[in-house]
DNA sequence: TTGACATATTCCAATATTGGAATATATTAT
DNA sequence: ATAATATATTCCAATATTGGAATATGTCAA
């Protein structure tokens, strides 16, 4: 067996940095593969197939444009994610640590008292 | 080249869905390998290579007791991915979503109008 | 039609992962 | 000390990815 497929949903595409870097510069906007590969400094096959990966989860979706392709980020798509990431929030938030801290606190104080 | 290692970050760890499996038995208790292992019914040298990798991007910790060995997720190490994503959030928003439906049918309505 | 330009695809080598099987290591119980 | 139990590690085969280079495809312009 091998690796999961970067294909196979979102959470694969997006492990690859160099996507995650493409998706910021993408975000709100539309890019020509020549107008990214120039803004990235990545030859244009690079670009082409990391786009073709995220075309492939629906990450990106494209326009033809004459000879040019127009590209743009489809955002919902990170809402698994994002989905999945947030069920795990109170386990790490802030108000929890302080909690935390807090009943310590109150439990040292107990034993200096005794 | 070869693909990003699945211990290079979170991102990379959690693409693979064993382990988000893996992260979503685990979540605010302390599991044992082989309680875990029972659990999800894999093999004992699958859960501890899967806990290998979270535990070398910092997703879990490991506590040794006895001959057992007492596994829990370390979530604030997701943090990065909540962060990374919902930046984006704005760009998928049903308000935003709303929002383009209700400039379409001001549109329409000035069209009709003329 | 031919050339120039934009983009996609194919071929290749290097590499890391996955699961399975076998084995090693550590700890407890007898 | 020895056996049993819990867990980790190593070895292996299959596989998919990445980047680079070369090439193919498609579209516009002269």
């Amino acid at each position: 067996m091998a690796r999961t497929r970067t294909t196979y949903d979102p959470f694969n595409a997006i492990a690859e940095p160099k996507r995650r870097a493409l998706i910021e510069m993408l975000i709100g906007k539309e890019m020509t593969v020549s107008q990214i590969s120039e803004r990235m400094g990545w030859n244009q096959p690079m670009v082409s197939k990391h786009l073709g990966v995220l075309k492939k989860v629906g990450l990106v979706s494209e326009r033809k444009e004459g000879r040019y392709r127009a590209y743009r980020v489809n955002a919902v798509q990170l809402k698994p994610v994002k989905e999945w990431v947030i069920q795990f929030e109170q386990f790490w938030s802030n108000s929890l640590d302080h909690l935390e801290d807090y009943l310590n606190e109150i439990q040292s104080k107990e034993v200096k008292d005794e």
